[in-house]
DNA sequence: ACAAAAGTGTTCCTCATACACCCATGT
DNA sequence: ACATGGGTGTATGAGGAACACTTTTGT
């Protein structure tokens, strides 16, 4: 017995201060016009993860950035109607600097808030909602949100992300000790915003942390 | 292109206070008469949670008892010398009480403690030490240690897997007051131990809880 | 009586929250 | 001058760590 083999993308992003996942529209049957998320076969010679990556750079036109992640294999015989079909989904976190729509091969492709998703094809509404739990979780005790930044952010700019992503505002205040004061979180740049308004905030970038002590835990009401 | 697909299992428990896997010996090449987690091929009309649970009952004799979560997926294009499989590993975790080496059809089956393993064959090494990491993770921020327990323990055989599987020491005092002040986590049965030295203690079984709030969290030295 | 394990109370200290307050810039 | 956002100080309270202490059994 065999099997098709693919990989499928969960890729978010923070614009206008909403978690967005990039969905495309499909051109062929089956779920022809249907939304679905990005992804593509697993070619012979090639790692799962080399696949996910490739398919994430001929989707955003972007390489090496970001964060990578495993999500989970989804497997139901029922799954695709053309056959048996074994998805691997991976998660992807970008900021939002990427075109929107790059150089893709696939019909158009579109970022969509997730908190207002249309039906998509497949079962890639389940995974899609996998994907932002699993993101949503780990903001919580990984440096994850750095991965929404560019290399270069300020400490709004990350309480900002945890604020689309958590769809709950953060006391300015505390969000910067914790973060400032978490060992590894981000380093300093030494540079300043400038033109905006209000003070001047320091920059940062990633730390070299893999997870965050203490965890940074979403209030329990 | 198309791909055999295998689940492989990691199953673990606790023994004589340590935490155990359940490994077979090879019969047959590649690897004859290396260990080797138990697994097998999905089969045509299976999805792969069904057939996770049919191995593990295959190999345990038991059915719908302790707790069976997806771990990861694991495809490198060259970790089986057959040709291109791609494995879906699962994680479960048993109560001590099955017979360690049940009717099984693959060679010989034995529990081995994972702080003293032999290697194993393909990359299962690899898939072992991440479903160890990850039962170790779960443990703080998810009820799951009770799936080691029988459907009736003691907060002390509790405590008891989780010395076991974080290898540390843990306070009685302390960690029976936050077991039973947890929400949800254990619920009385209004049972007692006797015979046994000591005090007798209350027995517990399951509760409803999905997730620990707050957390029981390893001491970070 | 003593040992052993269950379970409770208490102290101390850390850390999260809430918010008052000061700082540095654009308009 | 004033609005706007950046960043610091501090009082309060909840919860964890450490441990003295009481309870209930077996030997």
């Amino acid at each position: 017995m065999t099997f098709m083999v693919t990989v499928d993308l969960v890729i978010l992003t923070i614009r206008r201060a909403a978690l967005c996942a990039l969905l495309i529209r499909r051109a062929i049957p089956p779920f022809e016009g249907a939304f679905a998320l990005p992804g593509g076969f697993v070619l012979p010679d090639e790692d799962l993860a080399e696949a996910a990556a490739r398919e994430l750079s001929e989707e955003t036109g972007l390489t090496g950035v970001g964060h990578l992640e495993q999500l989970g294999t989804y497997g139901h015989p029922a799954r695709d109607p053309r056959g048996r079909v074994v998805t691997v989904a991976y998660l992807a976190l970008l900021p939002d600097a990427p075109t929107p729509t790059a150089g893709t091969d696939a019909a158009d492709a579109v970022w969509l808030p997730v908190s207002d998703l249309p039906s998509l094809a497949f079962d890639h509404a389940a995974i899609l909602s996998d994907g932002v739990e699993r993101a949503r979780a780990k903001l919580e005790y990984s440096p994850l949100a750095t991965a929404f930044c560019p290399p270069e952010f300020t400490i709004a700019d990350l309480r900002g992300v945890y604020e689309a992503v958590w769809s709950a505002p953060l006391d300015p205040r505390n969000f910067h000790r914790k973060a400032t004061s978490t060992p590894g979180f981000v380093t300093p740049t030494g540079h300043s915003t400038a033109g905006e308004r209000g003070r001047p905030a320091q920059l940062f970038k990633r730390g070299p942390a893999t997870f965050l002590h203490p965890p940074l835990l979403r209030a329990t009401p």
